[in-house]
RNA sequence: GCGCCCUUAGCUCAACUGGACAGAGCAACCGGCUUCUACCCGGUUGGUUGGGGGUUCGAAUCCCUCAGGGCGCGCCA
C-alpha cells in the first residue's frame, strides 16, 4: 500500500512548486529564470481566496503575452488540483485560489504532529552564519543602550537557525586599547581605597593619564577583590607605584570580573553566546596585523595623508601621514587608517583581524548587530570583508539597532552616566521582567527608534503586545487542563470537520502562514516579524473565545456536543504549540496563567 | 559640509522586500457586557504614505530632489 505524502508544512511554498509545474505545462518555452520572481501568498484582502499568485504578471514579459492570457489557463490547470476547490483569474493578471476546507483541517493535525517544531525550515541549506552581537566594552554593566542589541541578535539567531541556517552566537570582547586601559587606573583606584591610600580622588585622577573615566561604585569590589589578592603588593603603601608593576595585572583582573558581570546580566536576560573571542587574544596571536599583511599584499594597503573632514574641524587636526586601507576601493568613502600615531593598531585594525578570524572559521555570512552610533562604520567593514574575501565572497550584512528611550509615566527618563542615573539592564529586568523586555525589545523594526514605556510593558490591557499575546497562551492552557490536558496523539484523529465556523477557519489560516512568516523574517533578518505575527495569532484566538462569549455553541468544551469539543480542543492545542514556537524564538517564556 | 537611518490615520506602529481597495491597537463616535478563572466585547469614522518629479502593467516600497527628525564624521571602542 502506498503511503500518502507527508502534507507540506508550508502550504504556500507546496502550492508555488505547483503552480510553476502549471506554468512549465502552459508556457514550455518559458525560460527557468523568468519564473523566480513567481509568488503565491495569501492576499491581503483575505475575499479573495486564500493564496493569490502573480505569475501570469511576472512571467508576462518573457512570454510576450499579456497577463490575462496566462492567467485564463494558469486558473483553469490549478482548478484541477486536489485541494484547490476554485481558482479564478482576477484584477491585472492575479489568480485567486481558494483551498478547499479539507486541505486547510489538515494544517491542525500537521501543527500537532510537528509540535514547536512546525514552522522549522530548510531554506536556509546549512548555511554557516555568524550573528555578532552585544559585543559591549567590558567596562562596566550593561546599560538599556545595550539591551535591545542583545534582544535583537539573540532573537535573530534563533530566528535563522529555525529557518535552517547553521548558527554562531558570537560575543567580540574589546579587550585592548584605550577603554579597558582607563578601566584598569579606575579599579586601581578602588584597589588604593580599599588600601586606605591617603590619596583624593582628585589627586589620584591627575595622575592618571586620561583622568579617572570610571567613577562608577561597581568597581568597588574589585577593587576589594584586588586587595584580597595582592595586598599590597600593586601599591606599596597603599600609594599609585610604577604602572609597569601592575598595570596588566589590574586590566586582566578587572576585564575578567566585567566579562563575569556582564555574562550575569547576559544571562538573566536569557541570551547565551557561543563563542567570546578576545581582541586581546587576536592581536597577542598575530591574527589583526596577518589580516593587515594579506590586504597589503593585495595592494589595498598604503601610506597617505587624509583630507580633513569638511566642517567643523577637531581641535586638534593637522595633516600627517597614516597607513590607510584603500576601502574606497569597495565603495566606502575615505579611505580608513589602521594605525594610530603610537605605531600601535586602531580599533578597525582589530576588527579586521576579528573578521579575518571568522572568514577563516569558514562562516559563509557575517551577521553584526550594532547600535546605531556605529552607523558610520558600516561601509568600512564591508570593505573589508570583500577585501578579505577569496574565491567565494563571504556575505557580510549589519542591522542598525536604533536608541531605546525609556519612559515613565509619559516622561523620558533622563539617563547621565556622569551622574551615576543610568539605567542597567538589571535595574530594566527587576523592574518590568525579563519576558516583557524581550518582547517589547522586539515591538518595532530595529532601524526605527522606540520609546520603552516602562509603566505601558506590564500594563495587563489589549494595547499590550506582551500582554495580549501571553494572555491568548493562558487561555489556551487553561481550555485545555480543563479537558484533562489531552496529548497530542489524543487530539490527531479527531473529526475536524466539526470545525466550521469563520472564526475557527481564520485561526486555522493564520497558523498555516507560520512557515513561510519564519522564513520570510528570516531572509530579511527581521525578528520583530515574529511578534507582529504572535500579535495577529493571538487576536485571531481571542476573536474566537469571545465568540464563545455571546454564543455557547462556540464554546471549546460542550459537554453536549463531545465530537466537536475534541475538534476544538486540536485547534486551540495547535494554537498554543504555535505560539510557543514564536515564543522560542523570541527568547520568551509561554504563561501557563496570568498572575 | 558629507554619509547612514527615519518620516504612513489625531497618537503608537504594521504592511510578507514591487502587487489588488495601505492594515492593527489606542483615541473619537454608536451599541453591548452575571464572563468555558481571567483585568472587557462588537461596530463605525478616520489616509494625496512629509512635498515634488521619475522608472513600469503596478510604488509606502526602487531612483532623483526638497523639507523635517535622529546617529555619526583621522590617533574612542
Amino acid at each position: 500500500m502506498e503511503q500518502t505524502p507527508a502534507a507540506p508544512q508550508d502550504i504556500f511554498a507546496a502550492l508555488r512548486t505547483e503552480v510553476l509545474a502549471c506554468l512549465r505545462r502552459i508556457l514550455p518555452e518559458l525560460p527557468e529564470e523568468a519564473l523566480s520572481r513567481v509568488a503565491v501568498e495569501p492576499p491581503r484582502d483575505a475575499a479573495h481566496g486564500d493564496m493569490s499568485t502573480n505569475a501570469a504578471m511576472v512571467v508576462a514579459k518573457a512570454a510576450k503575452l499579456p497577463p490575462p492570457k496566462i492567467a485564463a489557463p494558469l486558473a483553469q490547470a490549478l482548478a484541477e488540483l486536489p485541494m484547490v476547490a476554485e481558482a479564478a483569474p482576477a484584477g491585472p493578471g492575479f489568480v485567486n485560489l481558494r483551498l478547499t476546507e479539507t486541505f486547510l483541517l489538515g494544517q491542525v493535525p500537521l501543527v500537532l504532529g510537528a509540535g514547536e517544531d512546525y514552522g522549522t525550515s530548510p531554506a536556509g541549506q546549512g548555511v554557516r552564519v555568524d550573528v555578532e552581537y552585544v559585543s559591549a566594552n567590558p567596562t562596566g554593566p550593561m546599560h538599556v543602550g545595550h539591551c535591545r542589541g542583545a534582544v535583537v541578535g539573540d532573537a535573530l539567531a534563533n530566528l535563522l537557525a529555525k529557518a535552517g541556517y547553521e548558527v554562531t552566537k558570537e560575543y567580540y570582547v574589546n579587550d585592548a586599547g584605550a577603554q579597558v586601559q582607563a578601566l584598569a587606573y579606575a579599579a586601581y583606584w578602588r584597589y588604593l581605597q580599599a588600601l586606605g591610600t591617603p590619596l583624593t580622588e582628585e589627586e589620584y585622577a591627575a595622575s592618571t593619564p586620561n583622568g579617572l573615566q570610571y567613577r562608577g561604585e561597581y568597581l568597588i569590589p574589585v577593587g576589594e577583590a584586588l586587595k584580597a589578592q595582592h595586598g599590597e603588593a600593586l601599591a606599596p603603601g597603599a600609594r599609585p607605584a610604577d604602572p609597569s608593576l601592575w598595570l596588566d595585572t589590574v586590566r586582566e583582573f578587572a576585564v575578567a570580573r566585567m566579562m563575569d558581570e556582564i555574562r550575569g546580566d547576559l544571562a538573566a536576560l536569557g541570551v547565551e553566546h557561543d563563542v567570546f573571542i578576545s581582541e586581546a587574544a587576536l592581536v597577542k596571536a598575530g591574527v589583526a596585523d596577518r589580516a593587515i599583511a594579506e590586504l597589503a599584499a593585495k595592494g589595498f594597503v598604503y601610506e597617505g595623508v587624509l583630507e580633513p573632514p569638511k566642517g567643523k574641524l577637531p581641535d586638534d587636526w593637522e595633516p600627517r601621514p597614516q597607513t590607510l586601507f584603500a576601502s574606497t576601493r569597495f565603495g566606502d568613502d575615505v579611505d580608513r587608517p589602521l594605525r594610530k600615531s603610537d605605531g600601535s593598531n586602531t580599533y578597525f585594525a582589530n576588527d579586521i583581524g576579528n573578521h579575518a578570524d571568522k572568514i577563516a572559521r569558514g562562516f559563509d555570512e557575517l551577521v553584526q548587530v550594532w547600535g546605531a552610533d556605529h552607523g558610520g562604520y558600516v561601509s568600512r567593514m564591508k570593505a573589508a570583508v570583500a577585501a578579505l574575501s577569496g574565491e567565494k565572497p563571504v556575505g557580510f550584512e549589519v542591522v542598525l539597532t536604533q536608541i531605546v528611550k525609556v519612559m515613565k509615566g509619559g516622561e523620558p527618563v533622563r539617563m547621565s552616566k556622569r551622574a551615576g542615573t543610568y539605567i542597567t539592564l538589571r535595574d530594566l529586568i527587576d523592574e518590568v521582567g525579563r519576558d516583557a523586555v524581550r518582547f517589547t525589545m522586539l515591538t518595532r523594526k530595529s532601524d526605527a527608534q522606540m520609546d520603552f514605556d516602562l509603566d505601558k510593558v506590564v500594563e495587563q490591557s489589549r494595547d499590550n503586545p506582551v500582554f495580549y499575546v501571553q494572555y491568548a497562551h493562558a487561555r489556551c492552557r487553561s481550555v485545555l487542563r480543563q479537558a484533562g490536558d489531552p496529548a497530542a496523539v489524543e487530539l490527531t484523529g479527531v473529526p475536524l470537520d466539526m470545525l466550521r465556523d469563520p472564526a475557527e477557519l481564520a485561526l486555522i489560516r493564520r497558523m498555516a502562514t507560520w512557515p513561510r512568516t519564519v522564513e520570510a523574517a528570516a531572509a530579511a533578518r527581521e525578528p520583530h516579524r515574529i511578534a507582529f505575527y504572535l500579535h495577529d495569532l493571538a487576536a485571531d484566538f481571542h476573536i474566537l473565545w469571545n465568540r464563545g462569549r455571546d454564543d455557547a455553541t462556540l464554546r471549546f468544551i460542550r459537554a453536549e456536543e463531545p465530537e466537536a469539543t475534541r475538534a476544538r480542543l486540536a485547534l486551540v492545542a495547535a494554537t498554543a504549540v504555535v505560539i510557543r514556537s514564536g515564543l522560542r524564538v523570541m527568547g520568551v517564556a509561554p504563561v501557563e496563567e496570568m498572575r
